[in-house]
DNA sequence: ATTAGCACTCTAAAAAGGGGGTTGACAAAA
DNA sequence: TTTTGTCAACCCCCTTTTTAGAGTGCTAAT
């Protein structure tokens, strides 16, 4: 009689956990005894990976969707997968200059770089990607500035620091002179550039209720645009999701349902965004970059058979947002966790190239 | 034998035609003749409606896709149908308020106009909504300005006539001084507001070559300018599609393959950008407004088994963009186009608006 | 021109039949 | 104690067969 040492029980129990994992990624079938025995462990049999499947099962980590027909991975599985099995899997070095050199293309040829850049993740995953960028309310500002459009109307275009450009019109009941715009906005950059909308709003009050001198002439219009400053528009989020139409590539019938609950869940944008910026402030807390949630762990019911792969994206020391894919609970873990990574700091990259050149005074 | 005037046959024919074709995209499934004598023709008897029905086939209206069961309309069928049997429905006025409130709400709430026209569409029809914006090279320019962001980069400021805003960043080599910017911001906006972009492109470079007095200062800048504004990225047009989902919520499994194919089309962009760009330059050409393209008449065989219904919409005498829904071939035409229509209506009058308050030489 | 009737065709759904792979159990072997 | 061989039982999935139903074309009668 052998005695089994627990460690080599446990490193075998890993083992079959995570080809079953692979194998069921891969083929989408239920896994049995003799696939395993015949795939992985060709000096077992099939009897002896039967007991294991039993156990692995009395812990939560498969079940059997029919009585006889193979087991298959849980949420739990795919969690412990994830965190202990899988070996983070570097780039290769190719891979990623072929990445580079796609992203640079997209970034630089059109204008904007967050839609491209779900796009390419969408691409390069096979999923959908989505990028998401927090409350403009918290990030700091660049300029703030208003163009004449007509008398009562002039267009406000904001720039963040992370390079996210914002625009709304503005509309007043009477005529506005684009000197006066012109005191206004030198007023507003010298004073509010590199606070946040939030931090701005209160300067800029202050001053006007302060009767400021520089501000005097212009304080109608100044008030106009606090408000408009205040209003959910300007300082919302933002959320861009493209190339759902991939999943449908990837995906047979059998997923139909689940394809349809997630387009539900992301075509309302409200909900998947509050989704994520809840994440997203989690993760901060945590002070944790990446993140992978799975199925279930999901809070919303209707992506219980769906993931979620994301990483935080910071400029200088403030999170501003958010990017990832999802996709079916069933996906290649390792490359896609290796994707987001990647292309998360190539856009953080492109978002903080903006802050490195700040304004000098002297330029002013 | 009774004898019966032709243009009472053909009254039944059409009667039966309109029946067929409605009943179809009710229930998708082959209509036959008994359905036909219980349902709108209780008078007449099943076998005389064979008859009917197998000169329909031979004119090409109707096919069988088997020997036996039932009959279906074919693309000429609902060409027919939308052509001369749909008698254009008006929207009640209930349903008129409801949108406009909608669409009002929208379209003030947040920046993008053209993002939540798309989404309206999309939400009242149940297929995906999507609105082209021309190439802005086309479009008449209301301003240009350029925001300082750092010393070599600056921020361009595109607002065109219609309302549509771009913009993209200028790195340069050297320093550029805020108050260059502004001389070349006025004397742009002096010189070619109401232009086209193209034509402005050509203004620019003339007064450059002939050594204007006032560029001579900013030489640098304006030509750098004028080379961004020749990239397509700027000039080029825009695409923006959503409620792809939807689509997925009002259809079958059945269906699949179709979406699937459509799905490849609206996701290569510069396809279906191409698409509707033709489409856009065929109806200005005629000088029509509304389009109905059903299934095969798409020159793309993927959209075969699909619809497009859109419309186009001008600012001043110039059209600047389409917009309408792309969906499954058997959809409700009347109530669709109805709803394009009304859509495009208020989208036209919303970019007509910023046209309506012209900018007033004293007020500059 | 229209209709009733009939034979024929074809499909879609239900029923029936295997085959293949899996499981659990147990006893024997290591 | 752990592993293995073996076997009956299970259940899914695929294929085939059957059945019911609906529709058609044709023809003769009206």
């Amino acid at each position: 009689m052998r005695i089994l040492k627990p460690e080599v029980a446990k490193a075998r129990k890993e083992k079959i956990l995570r080809w079953m994992v692979q194998q069921y990624v891969e083929t989408r079938r239920p896994v049995g005894s003799q696939m395993i025995a015949d795939g992985v462990l060709k000096d077992v049999s099939s009897a002896t990976i039967r007991n294991i499947m039993a156990e692995l099962e009395q812990e939560g980590y498969l079940y059997q969707p029919h009585t006889s027909g193979g087991r298959i991975p849980t949420d739990k599985a795919y969690r412990y997968y994830v965190d202990y099995l899988a070996n983070v899997q570097k780039m290769a070095a190719k891979e990623r200059e072929q990445i580079e050199k796609q992203y640079d293309a997209r970034v630089n040829e059109v204008n904007n770089m967050l839609v491209q850049t779900s796009r390419l993740l969408a691409m390069l995953s096979g999923a959908a990607g989505f990028v998401y960028t927090a409350q403009v309310n918290d990030q700091r500002i660049q300029r703030l500035d208003f163009l004449p459009l007509a008398p009562g109307a002039m267009l406000a275009v904001l720039v963040t620091q992370s390079g996210t450009v914002r625009h709304w019109p503005v509309h007043m009941a009477q005529v506005i002179s684009p000197a006066k715009l012109q005191v206004l906005s030198r007023f507003i950059n010298d004073e509010i550039a590199g606070h946040t909308l939030a931090q701005a709003r209160q300067i800029l009050w202050q001053y006007l209720h302060s009767g400021h001198r520089e501000l005097a002439g212009v304080a109608d219009v100044a008030t106009q645009v606090l408000k408009d400053m205040s209003a959910p528009k300007t300082g919302g989020d933002e959320l861009y999701v493209e190339g759902i139409g991939r999943l449908l590539e990837n995906t047979t019938q059998e997923d139909y349902e689940d394809l349809k609950q997630m387009m539900r869940v992301v075509e309302e944008r409200e909900r998947f965004s509050s989704l994520l910026n809840a994440k997203l402030a989690e993760l901060d807390k945590a002070d944790k970059r990446m993140n992978v949630s799975i199925g279930s762990e999901n809070k919303t019911p209707e992506l219980k058979n769906l993931s979620i792969v994301s990483t935080t994206c910071r400029v200088g020391d403030k999170t501003v947002g958010m990017l990832g894919i999802i996709g079916p609970k069933h996906m290649e873990y390792t490359r896609v966790m290796a994707l987001v990574n990647y292309i998360g700091s190539l856009l953080e990259a492109s978002m903080n190239h903006w802050n490195a050149l700040p304004l000098e005074d002297n330029d002013l």
